[in-house]
DNA sequence: GTAACATATGAACATGTATTGAATTGTTTG
DNA sequence: CAAACAATTCAATACATGTTCATATGTTAC
């Protein structure tokens, strides 16, 4: 079964994803690193707010940043989020069958 | 890419995953149909919050009810669900690896 | 029908948090 | 060193929502 501990941890990367706006940064970046300013231009936000939000994804492991020059790139932390992000995708695009 | 309705959906279902109380209800009864009494007894949460929460994922179709004399039993909605969870449980059972 | 039980709902409260704008830190270029 | 740019941090605000308690609905047994 499912430790206190796992479920807490599950729960936070759950949470941190139920945000449309980090989702959004989150899948903007999955695929290839992309600097805060280009995030904030390409989703339409704040830097400042792009920010607020890569900081929460990096602590919780989502993402990982690196810095080049002035910028920092930030980009999925792993092929377990990237993948587990494209299965829920696939999961939410199939047709729902009707139940109760 | 992810259109933005499948975007919200998704947060929608992350959001609902990312709270402590409502993930353990939904592993709580994600293998076997469990009475709203018997989900309050088991994580020792009141009849009436596990019944507020259990509208919640009902209505994300997360789980489905079902009627049985004045009982009423909350089971995983579907595979995918289930097999959703079990996976998001192994990556997080699994150690991380030291990254920055 | 009434009583007892199981579940659901409504309103109120407390807490958390997403967002904003200003100020700060870090980096490169002159 | 100063200026310009990128990103971060801080404080304040607005909003969402988890929880509680009281009340209501639905079901079965007497």
């Amino acid at each position: 079964m499912a430790s206190d501990h796992n479920i807490a941890e599950l729960a936070d990367l759950f949470r941190l994803l139920g945000d449309t706006t980090r989702l959004r940064i989150v899948l903007a970046c999955v695929s290839a690193p992309v600097s805060v300013g280009d995030l904030a231009h390409k989703l339409d936000l704040s830097p400042s707010l792009v920010s607020h939000h890569l900081r929460l994804l990096r602590a919780a492991r989502i993402v990982k940043s690196e810095r080049s020059g002035k910028q920092v790139f930030y980009v999925a932390a792993d092929q377990h989020i990237s993948g587990m992000l494209a299965d829920m995708l696939d999961h939410i695009s199939e047709p729902h069958p009707e139940a109760d």
